[in-house]
DNA sequence: GGAGCAGTGCTAGATTTTTAGCATAATGCT
DNA sequence: AGCATTATGCTAAAAATCTAGCACTGCTCC
């Protein structure tokens, strides 16, 4: 068995694994051009064959086509990626990792949105008690 | 001036990226330490040049060691970081994202910490009045 | 029924990444 | 002074990544 931490992954697999996260699933094609700096559909195909040898994806077969998706299920990978920013760059702390967010993204939240976030707190302050 | 997406490192690149942006700066030693299956020093060494010369990190030098640190600011690096995976992961909802952190540090946080954050909401909500 | 897509599987080769090894310089100790 | 230790700089080469090309299959629409 794998250890598959994302930050294992070589430089292309993980664009592919952002983009297959992203959507959740996507045809070769769709990983293509989802690329920065697109190679050829074959090389395409070649790292998707790889990364499925490697278990990080898998594929279905839709309407005579391959999907690809991840293995790991999304809500999974969010919460590992998720922790590992707080790891990486606000030493462990919800707080500081929060106010981030806030920022970046402040232009764009409306009072609803603030009071959906405030409600979350408030939840957790709940389960906590 | 290269444009330097987080994502276009390689693997090893990566990695030394995150620790560097974690300590804020570590020394040759500090990082092959810090590495998974840490390579060899020299292999370290050659890795802070190559970084070095495309411009992700520079050095000082501190009681004739080098020191390597990132070359673009921390918290840029963070609003970057933040960004990114909203956009990957959670579909750039900042709620979504939140109740992720909360739920992945559940155990961490006390009644303070929530506070905190609380009052981080509430003050995003007058900034945006 | 066959020409033209659009997809897949595989392989070989170029390019990058990753690594170790060796030479050299400065320090500190005996 | 001489030696061990701990740095750095550089280079060659192993290993991995990344890429294109070709062969094959199944569909569709003249």
């Amino acid at each position: 068995m794998k250890n598959s931490t994302h930050s294992d992954l070589s430089r292309r697999e993980r664009q592919i694994m952002d983009i297959l996260y992203k959507n959740g699933r996507a045809t070769a094609t769709e990983v293509q051009t989802g690329l920065p700096k697109p190679p050829s559909y074959s090389a395409v195909r070649a790292m998707l064959r790889v990364l499925e040898e490697k278990g990080h994806i898998r594929h279905e077969e839709k309407d005579l086509r391959y999907v690809f998706l991840p293995t790991v299920p999304r809500d999974q990978a969010r919460r590992s990626a998720a922790s590992h920013l707080m790891h990486t760059f606000f030493e462990n702390s919800v707080e500081q990792t929060v106010a981030t967010l806030l920022d970046v993204s402040s232009r764009k939240l409306s009072l609803d949105d603030l009071d959906r976030i405030a409600a979350l707190i408030a939840a957790a302050r709940k389960e906590g008690k």
